[in-house]
DNA sequence: TAATAGTAAAATACAGTGTATCGACATGAG
DNA sequence: CTCATGTCGATACACTGTATTTTACTATTA
């Protein structure tokens, strides 16, 4: 028995915590997507057995909110420039780019009120920009409406995304060439509007439909602020 | 041996379609949400085998895609008025009405291009009512916008909704009394604009505010559309 | 009519999941 | 040294989606 089949000593436990865990919660969904991550597969990769996590984690629900706050700290912008319509916009785009670099972000998105630290901070930041541009309601209306609009825009832009991906084609091209059923369905003339949509529409880069309907939303919100109170 | 316990001859099996499975799904979405919908209590609904559904459906997705168009087919409004802006408004209340009838379609709203018959039926609706108000490039901008802000404010809302009901308390009080975590949070003082919209904030009806911003996005709308190209 | 081919359903099987429970073991207290 | 405590790992359970094999029956052909 030499110094290489000797077996390694028992691995004293590396200690864990909640960061580790959600670190490599976060790495496992970056790599292969929300359902590839199992507690198994967590646990696996930090040299532990499955039920350690339950020391750290009460369910995998709370895991996944903690990656999504994790992922908040990404949003929340180092310095806050002055105007509320440019706080309101940073935090958008932000938003929007953290979830192209973890796109299963976008399954989460909007799924349930986020309380962790790092997305109350984010709100704080939202409403201290708007604080005393108009009255309390008008304010939360702004933000859930500016929200509401960012949140549902991420969603559909991250599923066309991986519509094209799963058929290796630009959505105007899948649309207009292949997608059988959906040619099969314009073609029997049941959907004039949409078949003129799809066969005469311009393909529009996603970042600039994304910052112009912005860009609208925010327009509206501008308009209402301005007679503060009702 | 009697009529009673000479046994039942073996039931010839109810021929199955899409329908009856889609419709079973959905009755089980209803009643316990999404992670309730397995194959096997699909299944059994229809007195079947499991495998038997995957004549009629190729994966558990697809059966997804098939239950939100069947939905679809509620939002689909009988009758077309005039209006555009009516139309995106009830487009969207319709939807939010859907959605609050089967919950599970919150989770799903967004998450993947809609492309069943109902879904493209809706689009064909929508397109159609704004169809030479604009070029075509603002019109899909106008849509898009206005679908992101409904699907966004819809899943937030049932996002607040199951966190009250699982707390069993109003959203307001529930951030107010107990939510001790959040409680702790605004207690230590590093969010008073957040602390001040929880405290001074009156508690609004979920309808009535999902009503304003849509009416918000609608104006927004209704500038860009009034000076047709650009 | 008997045998056989083809098909639709059922049963079984597999690899995985989240999580409860329980036994072993290391550590600290008396 | 003995005993209590509490943490970690293994095991276990009830499920999941789906592939594969077995069975049962229907229809066809000889």
């Amino acid at each position: 028995m030499t110094v290489w089949d000797r077996p390694e000593p028992p691995t004293r436990p590396v200690p864990l915590d909640r960061e580790r865990i959600v670190a490599a919660a976060i790495a496992l969904a970056d790599e292969g997507g929300l359902e590839a991550v199992s507690l198994r597969k967590v646990a696996a990769r930090l040299d532990a057995g499955p039920m350690r996590l339950y020391g750290y984690i009460s369910t995998k629900e709370e895991l996944f909110d903690l990656m999504v706050d994790e992922v908040y700290a990404e949003i929340l912008p180092e310095e806050r420039p002055g105007d509320w319509r440019e706080v309101l916009r940073i935090r958008a785009h932000r938003t929007r780019q953290a979830t192209l670099r973890h796109e299963w972000l976008a399954d989460l998105l909007g799924g349930r009120p986020t309380l962790g630290p790092n997305a109350l901070a984010v709100t704080e930041a939202t409403l201290a920009a708007l604080d005393g541009l108009a009255d309390l309601d008008t304010v939360m209306r702004a933000v859930e409406t500016v929200g509401a609009y960012f949140t549902g825009a991420i969603r559909h832009e991250i599923a066309d995304l991986r519509a094209e991906r799963a058929t290796g084609l630009s959505e105007r091209d899948w649309q207009r060439a292949s997608g059988p059923h959906l040619r099969r369905m314009l073609a029997t003339g049941r959907f004039p509007a949409l078949a003129k949509a799809v066969h005469d529409g311009t393909e529009v880069d996603a970042e600039v439909s994304f910052a112009t309907g912005l860009d609208w939303v925010l327009d509206a919100v501008a308009a209402k602020l301005a007679r503060p109170p009702a």
